[in-house]
RNA sequence: GGCUGGGUAGCUCAGAUGGUUAGAGCGGUGGAUUCAUAACCCACAGGUCGGCGGUUCGAUCCCGCCCCCAGCUACCA
């Protein structure tokens, strides 16, 4: 039996996240694991708050609040607003948690025992006022080339031409803006990624075609360009501590610099995707916990993630692209380091001494725009998830997003288009043929699926229909193919309503009530299918549609033989109030005024 | 600047490993229908496939140059 593990890109802790981040990560993972659990198959679904970094930090000083209470309760909204969307992880995590904190510590000393970490002294700029170093970015100045007042130390955002923090004239904080700051020297660590290079190569050139162009594109730009060795350690406070007094000496015989290192943490990119193992190992405890039982062994969760027991794992991770050379260079470097240090020291022994898995499946996505610009927490322009409930019940967006994920280029939401697909495809579509039917179920034949009658050309040229679009949509599930599924689904919907108006079953009534019978059961029978093959996009909605024909939930994906014949004659129906209010004009008018609309030229 | 992705109908996007009429949804127009959320169903109209040049019997697709949008450029995450 195939096991399917999924991993949306972490959600950064700091602040509420737009529907661009769903877009990009979240909302497909959720529709590709429902998909998979309704085939049948053992999914584990995690994801988690990447809570590290000199954005959090600062983010906390201005609410108050030491990080560690900061990130807890963002945690605990993201949380929150991520299962109110619907979203079905079996564990959201943090990658702040001590299972992080081992995982990652025990990571990092192989690496270095296996001489795969090195220590180098870094010039970084530090600033007194804030008493803290500041990343390029967060040192502003004259830039050299333009003169423009307020380039960052990274790039020059007039003239985009890359810079060094010691390249701007009158550098300043960005943090406090004052201009007390100096270089000083740290001591880091480095992870020679130059040495994975060509593994890493032949391990992306296999899967050409496989992954989306965009992806191996960024994944082979990174090798072509020249993999360089990178930092994986910051002058931080809050993080996963350096834990270097712990490490034995590398292969040269070298011990770590432990006093240099003092203070340090690692780098949150090298320790957000190991929160993926983290989040396992921490879905296992809480389980265990949740059931009154002590916490598992390793065994438990490890087989998700090592050799062999996790050769019937498919792993499949969901990320913007802008997550793509972490997920395809960094870790995967972090992966393959630690697993070669295991060989090294004897070969692969079952769940003591075993490779680490690497990503399977990587589906990257372009960027969800907001009226062809950029969802803006600052400015306040397009819309985040809390807002988005207050407006609309989470399947709107679902649906709306789902069907037009990014993923051969970047999309665009505007209000307008929202509206008139929500309401086409939801309200007129998929509602209105789930109301008429059961209506005139109830009307006419008192409310049960009626018995009687025999199928003739329209049922088998329906069943037909019916089957081929099922497979088509299957394939594209499978596939990964998420607006062509989306429009796969509708297509499906759609000949509910072709098959409605051939059949007329509220003409034949008056001649034929046998024919009205066979049209109205095969009506219902969609409906019911409807309820199943929609739940992956609109999870509420598809409960809703069926209970109202009796089914439980949620259901098994169906198969295209017998997809029409899953009711019972005589069972009781019931129409549910109205599944799909319309969005109005004035809603729109209302919304894009208080969110934004296209920005004046 | 370099690199990566994109530029296709009024809008949002598919697609074509080079070959008769380039597709879908929305929006528009017309028709049909009255079970249903003024819904559904059918049909029609709309395209120099970013520009210029080249290769070819034939280019929207391949090659070259150029323009535009987005991203990355390793200390934002």
């Amino acid at each position: 039996m195939t096991r399917i593990l999924i991993t949306s890109a972490l959600p950064y802790i700091n602040g509420i996240k737009h529907l661009g981040t769903l877009a990009g990560s979240m909302l497909p993972a959720d529709v590709f694991a429902r998909f998979q659990r309704a085939l049948g198959r053992e999914t584990l679904y995690l994801c988690a708050t990447d809570e590290h970094g000199t954005p959090t930090e600062l983010a906390a000083a201005e609410a108050g609040l030491d990080p560690a209470t900061f990130c807890a309760q963002q945690h605990d909204v993201q949380y929150d607003l991520g299962r109110k969307f619907g979203l079905s992880w079996d564990h959201f995590g943090r990658s702040s948690s001590p299972q992080n904190h081992r995982l990652t510590q025990r990571f990092a000393r192989e690496l270095w025992e296996a001489g795969f970490i090195e220590e180098r002294v870094t010039q970084q700029v530090y600033s007194n006022a804030d008493k803290r170093f500041l990343p390029d970015r967060y040192v502003i100045g004259t830039c050299p080339h333009c003169g423009y007042e307020a380039a960052r130390g990274d790039q020059c955002e007039n003239c985009t031409r890359v810079l060094d923090p010691a390249d701007l004239i009158k550098p300043r904080s960005a943090v406090s803006g004052s201009d007390d700051i100096e270089i000083r020297p740290s001591k880091h660590l480095f992870l020679r990624q130059s040495l994975f290079a060509d593994k890493l190569r032949l391990w992306i050139d296999g899967k050409k075609g496989d992954w989306p162009l965009l992806v191996t594109s960024i994944a082979l730009k990174w090798l072509d360009e020249g993999l360089q060795d990178r930092g994986i350690t910051r002058d931080l406070e809050w993080g996963v501590p350096v834990n270097a007094h712990e490490w034995g000496p590398n292969p040269h015989g070298g011990l770590p610099d432990i006093e240099g290192l003092a203070g340090k943490v690692f780098y949150v990119w090298f320790d957000a995707p190991i929160e993926y193992i983290g989040a396992t190992w921490e879905w296992a405890d809480a389980k265990a916990a949740e059931e009154g039982r002590a916490p598992p062994a390793d065994a438990v969760w490890e087989r998700w993630w090592r050799g062999p027991e996790a050769a019937d794992v498919t792993y499949v991770e969901f990320m913007g692209k802008d997550n793509v050379p972490f997920h395809t260079v960094g870790f995967p470097c972090t992966l393959i380091g630690v697993n070669e240090k295991l060989e090294a020291e004897g070969g692969w022994r079952p769940a003591s001494n075993s490779p680490w898995k690497l990503v399977d499946r990587l589906k990257g996505f372009n960027w969800l725009d907001y009226y062809g610009g950029k969802f803006s927490t600052s400015q306040k322009r397009g819309v985040f998830m809390d807002h988005a409930l207050e407006l609309l019940p989470a399947d709107y967006w679902r649906w709306w997003v789902t069907a037009n994920t990014p993923e051969t280029s970047d999309a665009t939401f505007t209000w307008e288009q929202f509206q008139a697909q929500v309401n086409a495809d939801l309200a007129d579509v998929l509602g209105n043929f789930v109301n008429r039917i059961l209506k005139f179920t109830e009307t006419r034949f008192e409310g049960v699926v009626p018995s009687g009658g025999a199928p003739g050309e329209l049922e088998t040229k329906l069943e037909a229909d019916v089957a081929a679009k099922l497979v088509e949509l299957t394939e594209l599930m499978e596939a990964m193919e998420f607006r062509k599924s989306a429009q796969a689904l509708r297509q499906l919907w759609v000949l509910g309503n072709q098959y409605l108006t051939e059949a007329a079953p509220w003409t034949a009534i008056k001649t034929d009530p046998a024919r009205a019978a066979v049209a109205v059961r095969y009506g219902l029978n969609l409906v019911a299918l409807f309820a199943k093959v929609s739940e992956p996009f609109i999870p509420f909605s598809a409960e809703t549609i069926a209970t109202a024909v009796g089914e439980g939930f949620p259901g098994r994906w169906p198969q295209p033989q017998g997809a029409l014949s899953i009711l019972p004659e005589g069972r009781a129906v019931k129409a549910p109030e109205v599944l799909f209010r319309k969005v109005e004009d004035a809603q729109v008018a209302e919304w894009r005024a208080r969110f934004g609309g296209p920005e004046e030229a």
